[in-house]
DNA sequence: CTAGGGTTAG
């Protein structure tokens, strides 16, 4: 083999960068791409034989010397032209030696912008293609996302198939989606590998719906799944609470003799105990033990939480120290773990406790250990060492995060210092901190807590002026507390506004229209809310049926008391004695033949059911 | 050199 036409040392004559230059047919482009491998073997020696290899190295050496200049001179663009005579800046392999030096994915970039925005440097295709796969192998996804509209062209599926992995892992799922699909239109099936990174990306992205669209497609493509595929479709049910099903498939698999990763165990036990079914999480650490996945650190983790958020802190407390017997050594996350379980159950002498336990084995708390704790303070309404730790975590460097803040704006709110609070809230715009829908939220139910409506929705508009998008929490006092100020008109233009967002009410909003309204007695409209409210299956609570019922005899409408109490033995409410003693009360002062018949009614309709 | 962990609302 020859040598091959080098362009390289024709441009060393070159001597005024402006000059155009010769666009290189693209044979000598595939040659310089196939070069590729002798760079990546350098220092092996054995690249002496080849003869491009002194060019290549040459062109190395130059990269280097480029890279160290974009990233250390800072008006390079003035200068590097002339300073580089000889180097050729359309060659592939110099892009992807800047690429390979250059660490910083965003100055790599800017170079290439920059040299296409000298004239008559046009690199083609293959510096594209070389630029393009710099910038995923750098993960910066978005960079190669708005690379790819600068160039306008479509990178080989081969280069697409690493992006559409680093756009996963970016969170950018919409973006990938497009990218599989445009690879499924070509027929390009990706690599397991490929598609499990999807799986997982997807999870990490909080996309259930993702992971099953991503799932679907690699089946149809005839790609087999393999264990790590099963473990993120286990994650993906217990994400969207459909525990069930993830232990079926888990079973399943175990039954194929085979055992998922420890993430899949862990994120069942969650479940599990997230819905209080401690013997089936026992039983999953049973099943581990006996499969030879010992329960990890990450597990315990699951447990301890999960049995403090049922209150059960002698359990949790006994298999943190079981851990410490058994030579586990907990290690910061544990202990926040634990504290914060602690502090949720107001146990604040173990939390504190653990807290010194930990500081005295050498762990130093952060930002998570020290929020922990401070939320545990407020819980108990002990305001002044809430105080005294938040000053000290700024103290000692913890930043001024929203997090921090919400902290601080959700205890004080907590405790009826909504004022307070809200001097924070002002503080972090000063400080240039962002609120968040949390920051908002708490504001709103402190404000609301004190009686102050119109502030709370003040702040609700900010939020939406902000264009942030509220939550459910955003407008379940606001509208609770309208609806007991006989402001239900008002409370249901809220409503609808949440309709309108798509945001899902609580049960308990359903509850305070139907109670404001038959309050202020618009009866009729009471019950039309009411029946949607059964036809959509939601279950008002029986506290709510007593309070209508209590309302409507109190204002001597008893037939409609009457109608109600029916309702709520309709769908199955043992009714309580006093409210019998009450309606009858009542009613005794009424005529008493009718008397006789309604409760007459009543108790048959209740035998039936 | 990897999976997965802990804080703030409801």
């Amino acid at each position: 083999m020859g040598r091959p036409p080098s362009f390289f040392t024709n441009f060393c004559i070159r001597q005024n960068p402006k000059t155009p230059l010769q666009n290189p047919n693209s044979q000598i482009r595939k040659r310089n791409l196939c070069s590729n491998n002798n760079i990546n073997n350098r220092g092996n020696g054995e690249f002496k034989q080849n003869p491009d290899v002194k060019v290549v190295q040459d062109q190395f050496f130059k990269a280097k010397e480029v890279s160290r200049i974009i990233r250390t001179r800072p008006r390079w663009e003035q200068t590097l032209l002339s300073d580089f005579p000889t180097v050729n800046f359309v060659d592939p392999c110099f892009y992807n030696e800047v690429f390979k030096q250059q660490k910083n994915a965003f100055l790599s970039l800017r170079f290439y912008y920059w040299i296409s925005s000298q004239e008559g440097f046009l690199p083609d295709r293959f510096t594209s293609n070389v630029i393009f796969s710099g910038l995923v192998k750098a993960k910066a996804a978005k960079l190669a996302q708005s690379f790819l509209e600068f160039v306008n062209f479509m990178p080989e599926p081969s280069y697409l198939e690493p992006y559409a992995e680093c756009l996963c892992e970016n969170g950018l799922i919409e973006e990938a989606i497009g990218v599989f699909d445009y690879l499924k239109r070509v027929h390009y099936c990706p690599s397991l590998k490929t598609w499990n990174s999807a799986l997982s990306g997807s999870l990490k992205a909080e996309r259930a719906d993702a992971v099953w669209k991503f799932y679907g497609d690699m089946i149809e493509s005839g790609v087999v799944a393999d264990l790590d595929t099963t473990g993120y479709l286990i994650q993906a049910f217990c994400m969207e609470n459909n525990v069930w099903k993830g232990y079926e498939l888990l079973r399943r698999v175990l039954e194929d003799g085979h055992v998922p990763s420890n993430v899949a165990f862990n994120k069942l036990i969650r479940a599990f105990c997230k819905n209080g079914n401690y013997s089936r999480m026992s039983d999953l650490l049973h099943t581990m033990i006996a499969k030879n996945h010992s329960p990890d650190i990450f597990t315990y983790q699951e447990v301890i939480s999960g049995l403090c958020k049922r209150n059960m802190k002698h359990e949790g407390f006994r298999i943190f120290n079981d851990l410490k017997d058994r030579g586990y050594a907990p290690d910061r996350v544990m202990y926040t773990t634990i504290i914060h379980g602690l502090c949720k159950m107001k146990w604040l002498g173990d939390a504190r406790r653990l807290w010194f336990e930990m500081v005295q084995k050498g762990i130093i708390p952060n930002q998570y250990t020290y929020n922990t704790l401070i939320y545990g303070y407020f819980k108990i309404g002990n305001l002044m060492e809430a105080e005294r730790l938040y000053k000290e975590m700024c103290d000692i460097g913890y930043g001024e995060t929203t997090v921090n803040y919400n902290t601080m704006i959700n205890g004080l709110c907590l405790n009826g210092k909504a004022e307070a609070a809200y001097e924070l809230f002002k503080q972090m715009a000063e400080r240039n901190v962002v609120g968040d829908v949390i920051t908002y939220n708490s504001l709103i139910q402190g404000f609301c807590k004190k009686g102050n409506i119109a502030v709370g929705i003040n702040l609700l508009y900010e939020l939406l002026k902000q264009g942030m998008q509220p939550s459910t929490a955003s407008y379940t006092l606001l509208i609770e507390k309208l609806c007991k100020m006989r402001q239900v008109d008002e409370a249901i233009v809220l409503w609808k506004d949440m309709q309108e967002r798509g945001i899902v009410p609580a049960i308990w909003t359903h509850e305070s229209i139907i109670v404001g309204l038959v309050e202020q007695g618009s009866l009729a409209e009471g019950i039309d809310w009411l029946s949607v409210m059964l036809k959509s299956r939601l279950r008002p609570r029986k506290e709510t049926f007593e309070r209508l019922i209590q309302c409507l005899s109190e204002a001597d409408k008893w037939a409609d008391a009457l109608c109600f109490l029916s309702y709520m033995l309709k769908i199955g409410y043992a009714s309580n004695e006093c409210i019998y003693l009450l309606l009858v009360n009542k009613l005794c002062k009424d005529n008493s033949n009718r008397v006789e018949i309604c409760i007459g009614k009543i108790t048959e309709g209740a035998k039936a059911l």
